[in-house]
DNA sequence: TTGACAAATAGGTCTAATTACTATATAGTC
DNA sequence: GACTATATAGTAATTAGACCTATTTGTCAA
């Protein structure tokens, strides 16, 4: 079994944990995310989970992809800013975002991974993820910056 | 002075530098950013701003507080998801949030300031903050956890 | 101080993303 | 296989935020 297929097999079993109906859709929706190693919107995995369930609906998925978060088998990504953007690689990446042009730079940094986050933090929440976040202006950004635009 | 005034001050020189105009909008934008310690939304600070100056509109509150997060005098809130949440809270803190409710909590943790990027990012992109993001379930929503909600 | 010019604002309009609603279909369980 | 709660499709409704343009306002230099 490869990883993929394991990666189905926990998630079916976290939904029954979570008391959650194994849905087609469902199934659809968590294939589309896991194996986009963009940062999806859901715009963008509806046009996906499409090629194989013609008619799914957008709230379908929108729906879909706000349990996955739920349940942590998802994240939004944060700092989106603009529309919603999720991420399905649960793997320890960060995230730099330019707050000019709103792109996300995944990075790694051995530093950063495996962030415990404080005691007193872990007694009253439970914590799904913790990651760096590094806002800033990217490249590109950067050699047009001289001058900003406001308006 | 105090050290409200103080930061009032450097923000015009922010915008000098810039070569922004400094506006009465704009000064009341960042005022009432900077007065606020929670993480408002463009339509909490029109309210505020509202009360000095009767006739702002919202699109300027909007673009203010856009202009501001460009010149890293304020930051949209990572993960907001929801609606658009700025911060103008400079000071090296982290943000909890619930992925259910949404809310966004506040904490502070040494080992956590001064978080340095990474070489290489910094060598492509102007770094203008690195903080800690840590996503979970807060207490109240832990409580009625047992039963996940997703219609 | 004043005048010229570029930049910013108000206020209206518009758009696209997300959510809400409801009848129907389906997964889970006995 | 039938029952029941949950999930879905399709459509309608919201709403945050962006766009547009005439007017106003800072800024800077004479």
């Amino acid at each position: 079994m490869n990883n993929f297929d394991k990666k189905i097999e926990s998630f079916y079993g976290l939904c029954r944990q979570k008391r959650l109906k194994i849905t087609p859709q469902r199934i659809e929706v968590y294939k589309a995310l896991m194996s986009s190693d963009e940062h999806p919107s859901a715009e963008t995995v509806y046009k996906k989970v499409k090629k194989n369930l013609p008619n799914v609906s957008l709230d379908t998925v929108n729906r879909t992809l706000n349990t996955l978060s739920l349940i942590g088998a998802a994240f939004v990504v944060e700092g989106s800013g603009d529309v919603k953007r999720f991420d399905g690689n649960l793997e320890n990446h960060q995230h730099f975002k330019c707050v000019k042009c709103k792109k996300i730079f995944d990075f790694q940094h051995n530093a950063f991974e495996n962030i415990k986050a404080p005691e007193e933090l872990g007694h009253k929440f439970k914590v799904l993820r913790a990651t760096v976040y590094i806002e800033g202006l990217c490249q590109s950004c950067l050699e047009k910056e001289n001058k900003i635009q406001t308006n």
